[in-house]
DNA sequence: ACAACAATACGGTCCAGACGGTATAGTTCA
DNA sequence: TGAACTATACCGTCTGGACCGTATTGTTGT
């Protein structure tokens, strides 16, 4: 799918951040063609040439920000197989990637997020891609070598903070955020129930 | 708190709930005050009557639900103290309480995630209501007789799971989520420390 | 008891502005 | 020469909200 050269950060890239970081700073209300145009520094006319209506801006948004997150997490899963080197004990692996890759990158997030809100807003449909990756997610969640319910739990927590970083609903910061993911950790290293 | 009169119900609770149904069922996108009023019987300026403005309209949305959350944590709450008659082993009832709303009606959490929506695409300061109510629970949480970072994660499990449902991402459904609230709840249940 | 008045709860109309999208004509660079 | 734009003008639609009217139900002064 992805027809992407490769390198240097292409116009159309930046038209995408640009509307991540509208939607994140001034609301999903404010997104509008106009305004990407204007933020990216690039003509209406050559917004439309990339992205011929909102809805494929969205649909970019969506596409690109998710194979984004599902790099870091494939990125994190081999630096776990480097640490666990032979086959053995691996249990969990996937669920710990998974978890890290939520806690660890904020700001990745909180682009997620605002794809995320911008699709939601315009057409729910656009979230299918993001969908579909989550459902391949939570099968390798369940097909990680721990006990099924204890694995959908991990990640559910996991999602949860991201859900409570989204909206700024109550976020564990600090402290309690590192021990929070400390105990994710844990659960998700040894397999045994608690 | 409450003002209301009392019994019957409302024009003003009616057009709330017409609200919600109208986000739930074609989007937040299609969420105007023509539309609000059309499907609750009202006019325009009957509607405007009520709430001057669409960020009152969606207040008053984000108001209603979560007390009316609220209240059902407090039933469940008074549920938990009956079955534990004297103040003996209760640790974990708020946090038990808590997973038991939000998985128990589906349906109600439809309807804050409405507002919910609502709220974050007009004017995100509109959620400060449940911030705050968010951050009481929390202190709740935290002061439940559990170790921190495990009341905590219980939490946010219940939340990814609302979140889950919210955008139906991989949501746990049937038997996999009655495990997942089963896994939950045994957490909660017994607050033992080393 | 009755007029005068006010508050509540709407119905109906209208409009300025915003937004998505189209069209068109010109420009720069590989 | 064509792809990748810039610049600008324009259109149809929708929406929030202002404005005005009106019926019903109290409330108050006398």
């Amino acid at each position: 799918m992805s027809d992407m050269k490769s390198g240097m950060t292409t116009t159309r890239e930046r038209l995408l951040e640009t509307a991540c970081q509208i939607v994140r700073a001034e609301g999903v209300g404010r997104l509008t063609l106009d305004a990407v145009a204007r933020a990216s520094g690039v003509s209406k006319g050559g917004l439309l040439y990339h992205f011929p209506s909102k809805k494929d801006l969205i649909a970019g948004m969506v596409h690109y920000l998710t194979e984004r997150f599902n790099d870091g997490l494939e990125r994190e899963l081999r630096k776990e197989s480097e640490d666990y080197p032979a086959g053995s004990s691996a249990n969990g692996r996937f669920v710990r990637s998974y978890i890290r890759s939520t806690f660890a990158d904020a700001e990745q997030m909180g682009e997620i997020s605002a794809a995320l809100l911008a699709a939601v807003v315009t057409d729910p449909q656009l979230l299918n891609p993001l969908r579909e990756r989550q459902r391949e997610w939570q099968r390798r969640i369940d097909d990680d070598g721990l006990a099924p319910a204890l694995a959908t739990v991990l990640r559910l927590a996991a999602d949860g903070l991201w859900f409570a970083d989204l909206f700024d609903l109550a976020p564990p910061k600090g402290e309690q955020r590192a021990r929070v993911l400390a105990l994710l950790e844990r659960w998700a290293g040894g397999g045994q129930k608690p």
